[in-house]
DNA sequence: TAATTACGATACGTTAGCGTTTCGCATTAT
DNA sequence: ATAATGCGAAACGCTAACGTATCGTAATTA
């Protein structure tokens, strides 16, 4: 190997702040404009470079879709793995319900779904890269609640997921109607724990 | 009042086959194909008549959806209201999973939360029809088991109603892996009714 | 029968977005 | 300096869909 950069172009590199704008325009334009609207002269003018420069970069949309999608794996909620388990959960499902209820993931995650029937190699693809992270993580909370005794050993974990993960998507969804999605991730945690029969039929 | 019918019209009627042609095809091209896709043309294509009977009926495309969007308010899950209250609970809920996980209405749903920031009366509309008709009934659902002394009377109501219907929707999304979406309603149930805590800590 | 309206088919001009190409200038290696 | 590549700007031709209008035929009332 002779140099440093093994492969060292000869004529002006490509811009690294185009790369970023270009990046991040798509994930942003997926977002708020859709899978239709989505392409690469709106890319281009939302990141404000010419067509010329993006094309450059990829052939066409599905392949600029798909390298910004690549982009959405990187942060997953971290496990805590100190303090008490259930304010683990809490504090892991907080993490899912993420930020503003119309966060850029969210949003993201919706269009895929809407257009899943008729893209499914994308909504494989952001299956892999973001539900799935989020489920496995949330087995191994489970199964550790299970070895450390917080939790019953004989719960049906799938189920468990669900009724976990499924409040934490159905009340994002709920920006609706803002007073609709007033219940905390804690009273869901406090609900779920405890279970719905009364004490006295425990 | 002359007629039975007071506003006759005079020449040929128009054909109800058509109306119903076209109500039809309107919800199936925008499950089918989304917001963006949904044009007048489209519709009339879809439905079998010409583009001018659609603009006969309706002006335009905002006008043409938001007719269809009323036809989805019809079947509210009924209430059985005989049987377990569990068992009854369990299934409103199969009621609300519903049919294959690619009905009509579902997929309608997830398009119109997707698109619901930059349509918002198109989501207001839906959310009034669809929505909230459900989350009432499963208020009065709830309510009914605390009288009956099923339910712990202190459980926090839109905590529950979110641990309920969450699932049910998230499952219906995770139609993307098959074995993924295996936790029954059963199951979840059950597991939301004893709760997650040992036996022994209860 | 005459008048009136609905229907299917089709054609029209307009608009918007697409992917592509070209141009002059900027930036880098040799 | 020279060659090579990236960049922004702009123009290209193409396609698809839009809303509208026209036509002959069908159905209904007066």
């Amino acid at each position: 190997m002779a140099t440093q950069t093994p492969v060292r172009a000869k004529g002006r590199p490509r811009s690294c702040l185009a790369d970023a704008a270009i990046a991040t325009a798509a994930l942003e334009l997926f977002a708020d404009e859709g899978f239709e609207r989505f392409s690469m002269e709106a890319v281009a003018t939302r990141a404000g470079v010419s067509k010329a420069t993006v094309y450059r970069r990829f052939c066409g949309r599905d392949e600029l879709l798909a390298h910004a999608m690549t982009q959405l794996g990187a942060d997953v909620p971290k496990m805590p793995e100190l303090g008490d388990f259930w304010e683990n959960l809490t504090q892991f499902l907080d993490g899912i319900r993420e930020s503003a209820p119309g966060s850029l993931k969210s949003r993201i995650m919706i269009r895929v779904l809407g257009e899943g029937e008729r893209h499914p190699q994308l909504q494989a693809m952001v299956t892999e890269l973001v539900i799935r992270p989020r489920q496995a993580r949330v087995r191994l909370i489970l199964n550790s609640g299970i070895q450390s005794g917080r939790l019953r050993p004989d719960v049906d974990i799938e189920a468990t997921i669900a009724l976990l993960i499924g409040p934490m998507v159905w009340l994002k969804m709920l920006r609706l109607t803002p007073e609709a999605g007033a219940a905390t991730t804690e009273t869901i945690v406090e609900v779920l724990r405890a279970g719905l029969v009364p004490a006295s039929h425990s």
